[in-house]
DNA sequence: TTCGGATGTGAACATACGTGCACTTTATTT
DNA sequence: AAATAAAGTGCACGTATGTTCACATCCGAA
């Protein structure tokens, strides 16, 4: 953030810096697959991968935690430019269920390296990373609360029932999420299937949710 | 299994073995707590926090990647004790919903380790060790649509949607269980509020799964 | 063209790791 | 009391890691 110069020539002197900066990024998310974890990656490796010197990695992150964070920041983003794409599209009712979760399938095997490391890192990160992912997942989780008030089933719901609810989305589609990165990118055959159930359970929740009194 | 003597005194030779093997398992989930992660634990590490020289590991485990999953065993057959337990009690109803949160609340603080290495490795630990976690969670699923085929109310459901069912509630307990190792034991006030929210969901899938017509 | 800061390099350090080996100790079975 | 196998020890090795420092190279600004 405090990174870009003042002036206005930045994008003519940074190529450089971007592009390894960059290439360390990469590499990291590609380590991520191949070692089960970020916390097991070694700067050197990092450094080895993006085909740079160890000491150069000083030069644009303070130490692994920082490029951890970075990932973090990267993944969300991408992942809050779908939301605003589903949200301009309109709230899902229950005829557009099925599309949507196909799409969000299709967007999580077209990103499935951020995927998979927020999935990991989500609970055995460092301290940093596992605030920042769970801070990102509270504030989607919220923006869908706000969502779900707009539909005119559930107007009169209660903020903190409607909070229950989008959270018991956000639940189903993580461990949607984590269920489609476990099968081979292949396996078209277990991807409907999982699709089917995906959809279902969201069928069912709105179903709950629509003969819901808030007691 | 193959470990014990064909003898009878077995207990009069093994306490020692037993011991440190105890201790072996006790070093590691405490570390966990301590350094994020099980893959960020040394073998070395483990045995000096056991009291033990690193070499004396090996008469115990071929390598860490066995401790691991010996951890993963204990952890699912206490589980499989709660299960039982509760199965034992019958099915909950509507109404033994918040009593049956209650207890699950107070069983995952009271095997507070277990459960945090079983969340933190599910996704981020070796291959065979999210296999391995995988493989139980599994089965679990299969044990609660069983369970719920029970229910008069359920009786009629396709399998299929009896899975999907279970596994809607396995991945609620999921994420409960998550947001409760996330906070201080002291704070009781946020805790009963994850429970409150919870028991709604709860309750909600299954007002939904009441109104549930297969399609 | 020269200058200066950003970016990348290379060597070196202390430290930690996994594992092999020959050994001592311990406790039970004969 | 002697034997034996399991459990624990101590030492050594090759390898990997994070971080330091002084130095080289690049490239835009002056």
């Amino acid at each position: 953030m405090d990174r870009k110069v003042e002036q206005t020539g930045d994008t003519r002197r940074d190529p450089r810096r971007g592009r390894t900066r960059r290439a360390l990024l990469d590499a990291a998310l590609e380590l991520v697959e191949k070692k089960d974890n970020f916390t097991a990656l070694s700067l050197r490796l990092v450094a080895r991968k993006a085909g740079v010197v160890p000491t150069a990695f000083y030069r644009h992150f303070p130490d692994m935690d920082a490029l951890g964070l970075a990932l973090v920041d990267e993944s969300f983003r991408t992942l809050r430019q779908l939301m605003r794409d589903v949200r301009a599209a309109g709230v899902p009712q229950k005829q557009a269920i099925n599309s949507s979760v196909q799409t969000y399938i299709r967007y999580v095997r077209t990103n499935t390296r951020h995927f998979q490391f927020v999935a990991k890192e989500r609970f055995s990160g460092s301290q940093s990373i596992r605030n920042a992912i769970r801070q990102e997942i509270r504030l989607f989780t919220s923006e869908l609360a706000t969502d779900l008030s707009r539909i005119p089933l559930l107007a009169k719901t209660s903020a903190e029932d409607l909070q229950m609810m989008s959270s018991l989305m956000v639940n189903n589609m993580t461990s949607l999420t984590e269920q489609v990165l476990d099968i081979p990118a292949e396996d078209v055959a277990e991807e409907m299937f999982l699709a089917r159930m995906a959809e279902k359970q969201l069928r069912l929740i709105f179903l709950g949710a629509a003969s819901w009194r808030s007691k």
